[in-house]
RNA sequence: GGUUCCGUAGCUCAGUUGGAUAGAGCAACAGCCUUCUAAGCUGUGGGUCGCGCGUUCGAAUCGCGCCGGAAUCACCA
């Protein structure tokens, strides 16, 4: 049991005990490190109960508790708050359970089956940082999830159809001369990408050339072998593209949607909500929802012409999968501008009678931003996914020359050590701030590998993992539990804390709670390392509790730290 | 115009189920390597928590009203 439970436990017996009256539900919280104590108690609610004052009170709880609690040590009130303290045998206990606990931070499985949806790229251009950030949210939260007992299935949906990569093939049709990805020596992606540009150019110069592309899409509808066949070609130049840059990143899914597959799900919805009468058609043909009463507008769910929008397949995909993968739940990691669109997507499903609609999540995160506002194409300002990672890279091998102590690295463990820095700067960067926030990226400045950041963590990760092969002989295992210093007891403390914290993120779609975690308890560390010789320590119990209690704090790290997808060297 | 979100140190961000003196990092300045890795540790300076009113023992946190910013409201996806 936490602590904050089990003095919230008490001091109501407490307050029974001495008050005759039931308490009311107690505000227990973990003590600000400004004053003394573990635990705090905020008397102000229990006057009412007491008649008495805030000092009295508190003194009173707080004499029953140091009488009936053998755990609790000392306690003292300042200002009607009664700040307790455990004592030194209670968090050894505490640390010998952490210890032993293999399975520690890993909560209890629910027995939820959720799907995530993420990343959902478009085929005619490469990843920018934009899609980073989605991609290394939508990993992330799916971690998460299944550290909180949950089970997990990632998904993403592929645009690969529509006007937007007939213009990457009419382009390329015109003026790329039969190019290739390895007539190029360009990855498949960014060759299709330029292809993009180029038409944007062509369109400028000629806007006719939109119609040329509508042709190319009809025939696509009409599945005209010639166009079918260059259209497949394109995508999987994009595909193997993007594969490389998911490798990289270290992203993966469990199920991949084509829209070439889906795009025309939702129209027996449509009809079901026709037959209800929850959607109305106009007499040119077009069907419609009204969301006036609930403060939206008319929304559009088929086109005159009877073809399908984005919404009318959004519906049929979430049925489709609801039903097939027996879902509890969905999680659309999907940029803040759609939040329109996802309120009525919940909306419409909840109107079709489904009972989970209310169980879709759109986790809308904010957009990534340069200086000089949102990256736009045209102006060139797009920040590229494979460019940025291949930054990161230099980066690290540029500050790891620096630091001079790259010799102590075999030289074929270097590269995969500089990508490790590397990526863990990125990955740590993007994670740590709030994902509903919008966030500042200044191409101009390098991503920090000092202070609050990835490097510091892995850095934190090697000092220990160097002190335990140090300390290869000494048989430290399972020792003879010995008393614990402030120090030590204030990383046990934090080591304490990390089962809460899983949950707590996985409960609000946010990383950057364990981001934010691994730096206090990584800083924490630092401290004790700074000023607790461990391996200088004679007792043999002294020293063997330590190095089991680093060991533990690598541990802790190293999970903590994968739930964000970042890897951890035993040197750097 | 309607709806939603955001506004905390020079910069980037924590803290927001109401709690005590609002915290880190970067940048600046001053210290600490003969001692387990200095990508570290210690210290100094830096704040009308956008503004105002309200709720209460207590508000960065909750409510209302302003000011400033963003997104969105397509027979686009």
């Amino acid at each position: 049991m936490r602590a904050e439970q089990f003095i919230a436990l008490k001091a109501s017996e407490a307050v029974e005990a001495l008050y005759g009256t039931p308490a009311p539900e107690l505000q227990v919280s973990v003590t600000r490190k400004a004053f003394e104590g573990d635990c705090t108690l905020v008397t102000f609610p229990l006057l009412r109960i007491s008649r008495t004052s805030p000092e009295q009170t508190g003194n009173a709880i707080g004499a029953w508790l140091l009488d009936n609690c053998p755990e609790i040590s000392a306690f003292n009130v300042v200002k009607g708050f009664l700040n307790i303290s455990f004592s030194e045998l209670y968090w050894r206990n505490v640390f010998s359970s952490i210890a032993s606990d293999t399975g520690f931070g890993t909560l209890p499985p629910t027995g939820r089956r959720i799907m995530v949806e993420f990343s959902s790229p478009n085929t005619n251009k490469p990843l920018h940082l934009g899609h980073v950030r989605n991609n290394l949210l939508g990993a992330s939260v799916s971690n998460l999830l299944e550290a909180a007992g949950n089970e997990v299935i990632k998904t993403t949906l592929v645009n690969d159809r529509g006007v937007h990569i007939c213009k990457s093939m009419y382009a390329w049709q015109q003026r790329f001369d039969g190019a290739t990805p390895e007539s190029t020596g360009k990855k498949g992606d960014h060759l299709v990408g330029d292809c993009y540009v180029e038409y944007a150019k062509m369109e400028k110069e000629d806007p006719s050339v939109l119609d040329r592309v509508h042709e190319m899409l009809v025939k696509w509808e009409e599945a005209d072998p010639e166009v079918r066949a260059l259209w497949e070609t394109m995508n999987r130049w994009v595909f193997d593209g993007f594969d490389q840059t998911y490798k990289a990143l270290g992203i993966s899914f469990d199920k991949t949607y084509y829209e070439h597959d889906t795009y025309l799900l939702g129209k027996e919805l449509v009809q079901k909500g026709l037959d209800s009468g929850v959607f109305v058609r106009d007499p040119d043909g077009s069907v419609w929802c009204d969301l006036t009463a609930d403060g939206l507008d008319r929304k559009l769910l088929l086109r005159s012409d009877g073809t399908s929008v984005y919404i009318t397949q959004d519906l049929g995909t979430a049925e489709r999968r609801f039903s097939e993968f027996n879902l509890d739940s969905e999680v659309y990691v999907v940029g803040d501008e759609q939040n329109y669109h996802f309120q009525v997507l919940k909306l419409l499903l909840a109107k079709l009678g489904f009972g989970w609609a209310e169980r879709i999540f759109h986790l809308s995160y904010g957009m990534v931003e340069l200086p000089e506002g949102k990256m736009k194409s045209r102006e060139g300002t797009v920040v590229d996914a494979d460019d940025l990672i291949q930054k990161m890279y230099e980066e690290a091998r540029l500050t790891s020359a620096e630091a001079g102590r790259i010799g102590d690295v075999p030289e074929e463990e270097r590269d995969r050590l500089y990508r490790m820095i590397g990526l863990g700067a990125l990955k740590y960067f993007i994670l740590k701030v709030d994902p509903r926030k919008k966030m500042l990226f200044n191409p101009k400045e390098s991503i920090d590998f000092n202070g609050n950041t990835g490097p510091f963590i892995q850095y934190t990760h090697a000092r220990i993992r160097s002190i335990l092969r140090k300390a290869q002989d000494v048989d430290w295992e399972n020792p003879e539990p010995a008393e614990l210093n402030q120090k030590e007891i204030r990383l046990v403390k934090l080591l304490a804390a990390y089962p809460p914290k899983v949950a707590e993120a996985a409960d609000c779609f946010s990383p950057a709670v364990i981001a934010n975690y691994c730096y206090d308890l990584a800083k924490e560390f630092n401290q004790y390392y700074h000023d607790t010789p461990v391996l200088k320590e004679e007792d043999k119990g002294v020293l063997c509790t330590r190095l089991k209690l680093i060991h533990t704090v690598s541990q802790v790290l190293a999970k903590a730290m994968g739930l964000l997808g970042i890897e951890l060297p035993e040197r750097m």
